[in-house]
DNA sequence: ATGAAAGCGCTAACAA
DNA sequence: TTGTTAGCGCTTTCAT
């Protein structure tokens, strides 16, 4: 491929002034630059990013790392990403970890090495700082979303689990339950554990006491422990009236075995959902959830971000983090036991 | 950050010999090794991949241009890109065009400057060949996925439309319909246009005459077109007895609209999609479909292309598409109109 | 087994 | 407005 040199020999300039034209400086003449074009329109030249950024020290180029692209979730926040990156500029690098420590260093040591002008993180496990410990020693711009570690001073942008969780475990209750099955990610992701807060602090106000056999820490936020953890639910002596799915792979999980048992929503159980399943919401107005808005995490970690890198990481307090309130929206899958269906 | 400079330093040997430890070279002698990654380890060095690619050429990325990565049929596919390609030591730099020419030879143009080592291309417009000359031009190895473009020297890998659309209206043919709405995407998509090909010569085998006003041409290939295209074919005078869903997205906007009219599926319309609508097939084994996969999609296209990479994209012969066949899966959506149902 | 010199393609800083 | 010099961080080539 063409070289700047190449450009300059065909337009008879220094390769200092192709550099002026590609970086449109001012101070070049029309002519000269009119001169250059033709002959990088001729050599079919592009700039290479790899000279340039080893001496500018930008990439322009954003590495997102999230467990699993294929969760809906993931893809929209990455969407919101990549939108706002292209707008300014910047490229973003794809990482998927699914949910492992090892594979998410990896790709950290993968992009500090193409030295990406920052990264957006949703961490594998959020008791441990390894990671990202690396990321900020080096003093690479990094926000998290979704899910954030304590005592570190880093940015992160989410939405309000607990809250969601109390409120559609408030709901549930208003409408008579009492046993209420719930089933979240594992421990090692700050949802999960805020899920259940926000799910325990409404049954104590409503002084409901606590069944832990109720609550279901599954592997990998999936639908496979949607699934298992929901027959395992029902086919309890005492089983639940009601099932809160702890994200919406989960609570597709749990609308596959409730149909396999053969049973009815919301005639026979109740069903609520941290998150829309969103074919099923658009076809077929059903399901009663708290909404994410997932596309907004990711353009507001990525407008963080690059503010971050623009004023080199450097100007900035200590870092705040954002938290977005889910919205609870009532549909028609919960049956009141108060007598009367809602 | 550290360099390679400082390394050798603290080391106390010469630049040359950190690189040959870095590039795991024999001709190392064990002890030497042993004080450089202490040194790397000290400073917490890594190696700057600008300065190893400009020089080697390689940069071991790889650009995937998909219309939108939302669509759950480009995240599968995206999801079997990045897993081989990490598992091959590359990363990927994912691209939306949303069907726009103009913004895809804008990425085109960003991963050209960063000197991707190939490109997995999902064209916007497979009429136009402009985007593609400027990637073949340069030899950057290229791979077609999904959407082909005729008489171009470019490796495609898809799944035979056809050869689906036509299965799946036989289907609906055998069961006594003979007013077969179907909405696909635009007529500059490879896909849209072969499946009406394949839906036509399904309505010729059976001697059944074509009515051309129940062929919807979307704008995008999006829930949108399904949707205001299903009202329209529904309110005709003489409405269709059955619906071909022509993608995932669209076959959404027809269950919307279908639930709106207040109609039942199959009792008083049948449908069939082209692709899975995952969430709905997993909780409600119901639509009929015919189904490609697409993950397979995504690593086969990045196996050609790593091929491609490793031989320079010059020993090869000439390019060879690769057609997977889509499977038809019946269930529930579909009514017999011979007398039962099925 | 190790090192010195040259240079990948570009820009910063200065000079003219 | 344009050009010259130096060098970003690394590898290639050739020497020792």
């Amino acid at each position: 491929m063409a070289t700047i040199k190449d450009v300059a020999e065909r337009a008879g300039v220094s390769v200092m002034t192709v550099s002026r034209v590609i970086n449109n400086s001012r101070y070049v003449s029309q002519a000269t630059k009119e001169r250059v074009e033709k002959a990088m329109e001729d050599l079919g030249y592009v700039p290479n990013a790899l000279a340039h950024g080893l001496i500018t020290k930008r990439t322009h180029v954003l590495g997102l790392i999230v467990s699993d692209i294929t969760n809906p979730f993931f893809t929209t926040i990455a969407r919101g990403v990549e939108d706002l990156a292209i707008k300014n500029g910047f490229n973003i690098i794809l990482c998927n970890t699914d949910e492992d420590v090892e594979k998410e260093k990896k790709y950290i040591e993968l992009l500090l090495r193409k030295r990406v002008d920052g990264i957006i993180l949703s961490p594998a496990d959020c008791s441990r700082r390894d990671s990202i410990e690396q990321i900020i020693k080096r003093n690479i711009p990094l926000v998290l979303i979704d899910r954030c570690i304590r005592g570190l001073d880093v940015e992160c942008v989410y939405s309000d689990s607990a809250f969601g969780a109390y409120e559609l475990t408030k709901y549930l209750i208003s409408l008579g339950h009492k046993r209420i099955g719930i089933i979240v990610g594992p421990k090692r992701i700050s949802t999960a554990v805020e899920r259940i807060e926000g799910y325990k602090r409404a049954l104590k106000e409503a002084n409901i006491p606590l069944d832990n056999s109720l609550i279901k820490w599954g592997e990998k936020y999936s639908r496979e422990d949607g699934y298992s953890n929901t027959l395992a639910l029902l086919k309890m002596d005492n089983p639940p009236t009601a099932i809160f799915g702890g994200n919406r792979l989960i609570t597709v999980g749990v609308l596959r075995a409730i149909r396999e048992l053969g049973m009815r929503i919301p005639e026979d159980i109740s069903v609520v959902s941290f998150d829309e399943v969103e074919d099923i919401s658009v076809t077929n107005s059903f399901l009663t959830v708290v909404s994410q808005n997932s596309y907004a995490i990711g353009m507001i970690a990525t407008e963080r971000l690059l503010k971050r890198i623009k004023e080199k990481n450097r100007f900035l307090g200590p870092s705040e983090n954002i938290v977005l309130q889910p919205e609870v929206i009532i549909r028609k899958s919960c049956r009141s036991l108060l007598g009367g269906e809602i």
